[in-house]
RNA sequence: GCGCGGUUAGCUCAGCUGGAUAGAGCGCUGGCCUCCGGAGCCAGAGGUCACAGGUUCGAAUCCUGUACCGCGCACCA
């Protein structure tokens, strides 16, 4: 068997930043207690093409002249085919111009790579991703999609980076709710209804029951006892509960299907309610948990960390019954024992924020020490109209996200038709498919998950701006040349960096790599969709100074710039791959 | 009251592990169709990065305080 080509496994930061340390050892810096700094793209071409600012802390360690360190690191340098120019700027900055041969080099090597050469900072890593976790008996509404595509992002981010990936989908599965369907099913059911759609007549049930129990107390009561006798086991209540979260699992899937997001396991809240008295009482015995007005609960104190407030993290109820946060620690447990992972990821809306502090540090007090706990927490979706959607509000006004993926679609539909109107019907209904899906998804995975966020269709599904069309239009540009070379027995070649459009495009193209792996570290694919953008726009002005194809251009610069565009439609479809965006070949 | 976010161009937002002159889209003004896909490109105007201090070679970015907005504060999740 032939083993894969091998990758560059490094990025241009990183090589460079290498030269750096030698050159840093040679001059005489290898003892400064300087940590060495990574070398950074820069963000103004007058300075090159990447920066190192070692030698502000150098200088700074040695209250030396920052300029003088600055040029000894670079007198220092070793003879590299990478540089064409390293020189000192400013009070010591050190800008570095990579030789045009060497980066032709390097970025067709990268664009033959599936990873784009990037190497894996994660391997031999676990990271658990906890993403999505809609509730059980109710559709999925706009208030999940933030955490269902962020966390699918990080998922699929993150496994680029080399990690090994579990994706976990906590699901809402248990608890009073299926006491109140359960006595509501018995009530007021339309069998025809439920076979039509179950989870619709779910929904309706629940609805029924909230508004009946508002009036009749009697049904709360019959709710909490019918949960009872689930939870000790009864026959009729446990076979109601499995037909309901298999119903409502396979209308999630379709959910999921559409989205293009998956999960390791799908391991919810039902699934950890046999260890929770023990749980509870180990907590009890070693004295992490105490009780309090008759519930058990994890006490803070100002040395566990900061932001916990003032409230503890309540454990049992004082009637007995556990909690989501018990489930929680439950949770951390089960996934240190299984996977021992590294670093777990929660994905939720930010008002959780002090509920996931309170689990992090009550998993500190129980040992968990070793585990890099990251709550990654997105703001508030609003739709246009104003509603505003959150997770807990998924009652009947708001909107199910499916029929928000409708409306994307056929919006994205009716652009197709008139723009591309002799593609075969059966394509343009796939290529509306790939282009209002992305373009919900993008449109959120493009701002920072942190932010509140307002919904605009007219923005999403623009071809302007930072928007997912628009990158799958730069893709399909790129894919059409490759066809129409094709077609005339063009074929790619070296690359030759004449032009400078050509130059920044290259150039563009090896920093994809760099920007995937920041955006996984950081936990912000935004960070990506920024660089694909640009990415997009570099080819842009390529297109219009740069011919590919024509009379006037020579063969050798038809080849090299063949093998660019290949090679920008390589990187446009993994970067978008890589937030779960997909890229037709035409549109 | 305590805690957590946020405040950057007219609008919507990037940029925040400190780096050089703070970016983009929309909108506005003015250009570019003998065009490999104009679903495009180029140029211009537009900013006390909420405010006040502090840290240092350097602050939108870090620290402290203030103002305003949003959210959370044990028997829901």
């Amino acid at each position: 068997m032939r083993r894969p080509r091998r990758s560059p496994m490094t990025t241009i930061a990183q090589s460079l930043t290498e030269l750096v340390r030698v050159a840093a050892d040679a001059a005489g810096y290898a003892d400064s207690p300087v940590p060495l700094e990574p070398c950074v793209a820069t963000n103004n071409p007058d300075h090159g093409d990447y920066q190192s600012n070692y030698a502000f802390r150098v200088g700074k360690s040695l209250r030396t002249n920052p300029r003088a360190v600055a040029q000894a690191v670079v007198d220092a340098l070793p003879s590299s085919e990478m540089i064409a120019k390293a020189e000192v700027a400013g009070p010591g900055f050190i800008n570095f111009t990579l030789s045009d041969a060497w980066l032709s080099s390097d970025v067709q090597r990268r664009c033959r790579d599936a990873r784009l050469g990037a190497p894996s900072p994660g391997a031999g890593r676990t990271v658990v991703i906890d993403f999505s976790s809609p509730n059980i008996a109710k559709r999925m509404h706009v208030g999940h999609l933030r955490s269902t595509i962020i966390g699918d992002a990080l998922r699929r981010l993150y496994s680029f980076a080399g990690w090994n990936v579990i994706a976990d989908n906590h699901v809402g599965d248990w608890g009073t709710p299926f006491g109140m369907l359960i006595v509501a099913w018995h009530e007021w059911r339309d069998d025809a209804a439920y076979d039509a759609d179950a989870i619709a007549e779910l929904q309706r049930l629940y609805q029924l029951f909230r508004e009946n129990a508002k009036a009749d107390e009697a049904l709360m009561v019959r709710a909490r006892a019918e949960t009872a006798k689930l939870q000790a086991g009864d026959e009729e209540n446990a076979a109601l509960w499995t037909q309901f979260v298999m119903a409502s699992m396979a209308e999630f899937d379709l959910v999921y299907d559409r989205l293009g997001v998956e999960f390791t396991v799908t391991l919810g809240e039902s699934f950890y309610q046999p260890k929770l008295a023990q749980i509870i009482q180990d907590l009890l015995d070693r004295k992490i948990a105490i009780i309090n007005y008759g519930a058990v609960v994890v006490p803070f104190t100002a040395e566990d960390g900061k932001g916990l407030g003032k409230n503890p993290l309540l454990i049992r109820k004082s009637d007995g019954a556990a909690l989501y946060g018990t489930t929680d620690l439950a949770t951390v447990l089960h996934r240190v024992e299984t996977w021992s992972p590294e670093r777990v990821i929660y994905e939720t809306d930010n008002r959780q924020q002090q509920h996931f502090k309170h689990i992090f540090a009550a998993s500190k007090k129980m040992g968990v020490t070793h585990v890099d706990f990251r709550h990654v927490f997105h703001g508030i979706l609003r739709f246009p109209d104003g509603a505003v959607v959150s997770t807990r509000a998924g009652g009947s006004g708001t909107t199910n996200l499916i029929d928000v993926l409708n409306t994307a679609v056929s919006r994205a539909r009716a652009v197709v038709d008139e723009k591309s109107a002799s593609l075969p019907e059966a394509e343009r209904a796939v290529i509306a498919e790939t282009v209002g899906v992305g373009a919900v998804k993008y449109f959120d995975l493009s701002q920072n998950p942190a932010s509140d966020i307002t919904f605009d269709w007219d923005r999403s599904l623009s071809m302007e701006g930072n928007s997912a069309p628009y990158l799958m239009y730069a893709h399909a540009r790129c894919c059409s040349i490759v066809r129409r070379a094709a077609e005339r027995g063009v074929v790619a070649g070296d690359l030759r960096l004449l032009e400078p459009a050509e130059r920044n495009l290259a150039l563009a193209v090896a920093r994809t790599a760099d920007a995937a792996l920041l955006a996984a570290e950081t936990n912000r694919p935004n960070l990506l969709c920024d660089h694909l953008y640009t990415v997009a726009q570099s080819l842009s002005r390529f297109y219009v100074n740069c011919r590919v194809l024509g009379d006037d251009v020579d063969d050798a610069t038809s080849a090299s710039r063949l093998t660019l565009v290949a090679g920008v439609a390589q990187a446009l479809r993994t970067g978008l791959d890589l937030v779960g965006v997909g890229t037709p070949s035409r549109m």
